[in-house]
This record gives structure tokens, sequence and C-alpha cells, in this order.
RNA sequence: GCCGUUGUAGCUCAGCUGGUUUAGAGCGCCAGACUGUGGAUCUGGAUGUCAUGGGUUCAAAUCCCAUCAACGGUACCA
């Protein structure tokens, strides 16, 4: 039997635990200043609640990881939060609206994993039930901006882009494409249109416009069949596609000129157009929140506007490689969702926080300064006649509230301290006999002398390296450890 | 799902168009030089059913077929 994982899912050790965990902290404390409140739901759904509709066969839904309990009930692991708030809303008819929650949780995804791309992972979502508003949406876009500050981006170091999903409609009514039948669903060519759009960023004007037509075929041979629009159709689509200009305004008066015609895309500049508004008498400028017509944002429930966040600093992977991350932010406005349950209208809009993108980003950029123990300081156990002088001196360190360790395994404190070293442990205390007998202890500083490490080549200078350790009385080791801690 | 590439030590890989031996290197790991000190240096050490199954051949890590897995591209992703 060799132990394995299941493709896609993944061990997290401590040093990626602890720095999600101040991620974590960090964009909590934005959402909680914005007045979002925690809440947490199961991670089993039933499949029809979910959104997914079994009809009688035995295969569940590509995507969707789902198995029958033992009463024979279809059930799924939750593929999103946003599904099981939807329930949640139904359910609790008497919360007090406008409902403003937060949730941090896992969500899982029966897919291809890939690059950054996982079949189980984190999502930190906040999301306003109940109101119509522009400024709900417009507060979403500054929450991001929040948050991606409090991690420490500067101002140009991101990009919330955000776009409506009525603007788009506009422009495909205005292309000959109806979007959506009788029932409301999307109709195919506009989903094929919609999903060509989606591509611009991989495969440029060329590409789209290829699955905008006949159809496209990639370098591996493979045909993707098109949307069959006619020359016009695809011209204004590539003209709404290349519309840009300095700010927000300029965007918005283009985009404007060319749904002129569509009461339905009027309605979408004039929503984005109440953002920009907002967002602009509170600070946010164009170089934080952009108005970018290529946001398509998926296909699924999306109503009205729709945001995503690149993070626009240039990134390496470790082999040097250029590597860019999708959406860190993505959401949008969604005031169908609740529909399903209630049978009326319940407006909502949120975005959900790809954790694991951004960590992944964060440490590839270095700026993830968690350590990887929890331990501040390592007693190492020279001579094992003194156990008991230890054991006291690391309980001591305790007590006075300093996180520490006594080193428990075997080996000499050459191997000890190399213990502290692969745990990244700040300080070391030693004490062997000379320390005993003056009633003193030697404090070691593992992180000043890494960074000596860099510098020395031969060792005896090495050794003597002075200031990377320090002896002084026992009474003064928590004055001492302190001191060396803060620095 | 489809197309392609790859599968040799914990990791990264070399091993040319089949035949030098008991299949190599670097990194990592372990031990020692340094007996009370993390790095560096030096010395030594451990580790492989050459993905699996079959075939061709006097001879296969090397050629052929199948399977599985990984990776890349593409499609799908409510």
């Amino acid at each position: 039997m060799k132990p394995r994982l299941l493709k896609g899912f993944r061990d997290i050790f401590s040093a990626e635990y602890l720095a999600r965990r101040w991620m974590v902290e960090t964009v909590r404390k934005v959402y909680e200043r914005y007045g979002f409140v925690p809440i947490e739901t199961p991670a089993l759904e039933y499949v029809d609640v979910i959104g997914k509709y079994l009809p009688d066969c035995d295969k569940a839904e590509e995507g969707i990881f789902a198995f029958r309990d033992s009463d024979q009930s279809w059930v799924a692991l939750r593929y999103d939060l946003t599904a099981p708030l939807s329930r949640l809303v139904a359910q609790y008819p008497n919360l007090p609206h406008p409902f403003r929650r937060y949730q941090l949780g896992l969500v899982w995804r029966d897919e291809k994993p890939g690059l950054g791309r996982f079949r189980e992972f984190y999502q930190f979502d906040i999301d306003t039930v109940g109101s119509a508003s522009m400024a709900a949406d417009a507060e979403v876009c500054m929450v991001i901006c929040d948050a991606l500050q409090a991690l420490g981006f500067a101002k140009g170091e991101y990009l919330v882009k955000i776009n409506n999903r009525k603007v788009l409609n506009g422009v495909l009514e205005l292309a000959g494409i109806p979007p959506v039948d009788d029932k409301g669903e999307f109709t195919a060519q506009a989903l094929t249109t919609l999903r060509a759009v989606d591509k611009l960023d991989r495969l440029g004007f060329k590409g789209v416009a290829e699955l905008l037509g006949p159809g496209r075929r990639d370098e591996s041979g493979d045909f993707t069949r098109g949307a069959g629009l006619t020359a016009e159709a695809i011209a204004l689509i590539e003209k709404y596609l290349g519309i840009s200009g300095k700010g927000r305004e300029e965007v918005l008066r283009s985009l404007a000129e060319l749904v002129a015609t569509s009461p339905m895309g009027q309605e979408g500049v004039a929503e984005l157009r109440e953002m920009c508004e907002l967002l602009s008498a509170v600070g946010y400028d164009s170089t934080q929140v952009t108005v970018d017509p290529t946001v398509v944002r998926g296909l699924s429930y999306y109503t009205g506007p729709v945001f995503e966040t690149v993070l626009t600093v240039p990134c390496r992977d470790e082999h040097g490689e250029p590597r860019q991350f999708g959406s860190i932010f993505g959401g949008g406005r969604y005031d169908s969702l609740v529909e399903r349950f209630l049978g009326e209208k319940m407006p909502a809009t949120g975005v959900s926080c790809g954790l694991d993108r951004l960590l992944e980003a964060m440490r590839l950029l270095g700026r993830i300064k968690t350590p990887k123990a929890t331990s501040q300081v390592l007693i190492t156990t020279m001579d094992k006649s003194l156990m008991a002088h230890y054991q006291k001196i690391t309980h001591d360190l305790r007590r006075a509230g300093i996180a520490c360790e006594m080193f428990l395994g075997q080996g000499n404190i050459k191997k000890q301290l190399k213990y502290a070293d692969q745990w990244d442990i700040p300080l070391a205390i030693i004490i062997g006999s000379n320390e005993m007998a003056r009633q003193e202890v030697t404090i070691k500083d593992l992180r000043k002398g890494r960074e000596l490490a860099s510098k020395i080549e031969d060792r005896e200078t090495w050794k003597k390296a002075e200031q990377i350790q320090v002896t002084v009385p026992l009474s003064d080791i928590f004055s001492k450890v302190q001191e060396m801690l803060k620095i």
C-alpha cells in the first residue's frame, strides 16, 4: 500500500498554513470593517439545492463530487459558497435584510487540476443579499481594494476590472443574437459568443473572431465550432471589445454610444456609471477600479455588474518563468439565484477571494513573512543530566508568554541547532556545564547567523563572528530573549 | 473528452542510432574532519523490481505494442 493523495488535493504544511492564516486574518479584518458578519454552512448539500439537477440516472453532473448517502438521497460537496448562501437566505426568511455575510470555506470541483488549480480549495466570500443598490456593488470593489492594500499591495499593483452583463446582452442584441430565450435561459448562440469573448486574453482578437465565425483549429489540430456570426456582427463585437480610454468616463461614453439603441445596454451603462460615481466620491481612482468591456465572468447566474481582479505586478516562478495569475477576486450581481427557492426576486451581489492563487502569488513575489515554526526559542539539551533544569527554563519562558520548545530528539548540539535552523526558529538557548556553573545562559540568534552566513567563507571567522550569540546571567533570560525577538 | 510529450535514486536529470562491466551525475539526506555550536569547505556513506505487462533479439533502461500515471495544449466548468 503506497501512501498517496487524490489528484488535485493537497497536504498543507505549517509554512503554508501559517501564511494562509495570516492572509485570512488580514482580509477578515477588512471584511468586518465593512460590517460583514461571519457564517458557516455544511460542506454537503442536497444536489438539487446546490443547483445541479439530476435526471433520474446514476451519474452525477460533471464537475461536482456527488454520491448517494445511506438514505439513497443524492448529495454533493459544495462547489462554491454562493449556492449555499442562496439556500440559507431562502430558508430563513426572518433574517434582517439586507443580509451581509462573509464566509471562509473549502469548496470542491471534480475537474482537471492544473497549475494553481485544485479540486479542493478555499474561497473567502462576501455577499450582500437584499439590496438592489449599486452602492452594494461599488462597496464590493472598495473591499477588494482595501483587502489587497492590507495585504501589502500598492496602488498600481492590482486592478479591479468591472463590467456589466446588461451591456454585454445589449451588444448581443445589436449583433442580432437574442441573449435569452422565452424561459430566460441563454441561447446557444449567445453562449458560444460569450465563451469566445471570454477567451480574448488567451487567443487575441484573431482567435476570438474565428470562434465567432466558422470556428477555430488550434495548434494541436483540435477543431472548435464557432458561433457562425455574420461579418457585421463580428465587426460590432470587435469594436465593442476594442473600447478603451483614459479613464472610466471615457470608456463609459464610448460604451453608451455603442449601445445607444439598446435599452438593455443603456441600463447596464447607467449602472456602471452609478458605481463609478460612488467609487470616485471616496477616492478609488481608475488605477484601482477600471471599466473593462472584455470582462465576462463565466456564464452563470450574473445579471448585472461583474468584477474581476488581477495582480499587475510581474511575477516569476522558481524557474524564472513569467507566471500569470487568473482572477484573484471574482464575482458580480446575481438577482435571480434566490428566486429559485422563493419564487420572487431577491437581489444579491458579492465577490469570492481565491485564497490559494493569492497565496501562491505572494509566495512567488517573496511577500510572505510568516515563519514555519510556532516556537520562538529552542532550548537545547546538551547535558542530559541537566534535563530538569532545561524543562524548568522552558516552562518559565512559556509562563512568560514566549512560545518555545525543548529539544525532544536525540543528538548532539550540532544536530539540535540544525533542527532549529530547519524550522526557522529564531533563537536557541544553550546551557552546558560552563553556563550551569556560572548560572548563565547562552542565547544564539539564528536569524542573524543566517544573514552573516552568506558573507562568511571560512569556518574560523564564522565561529568567531560576534553578535550571533550572547551569554547572560540566568536571571536576565526573559528580558534578553524578549529584546532579541523584537528585532 | 480530444491531441501531443514524458515516465531512470527523495528532487532535477544524463545514459547517442540496442552489447565495458555490480545503471551514473548534481542537489538533498546521513556520518566524520570540528571532542560545546546552524552556514561554507573537504572526506566517506546509504538509496533504484530503469512506471507496469507483454513482444522482437544471442542480448533491451535503450526497439515495438498495450496499460497506467504525470505534464503541456485544447474543450467543458451550472
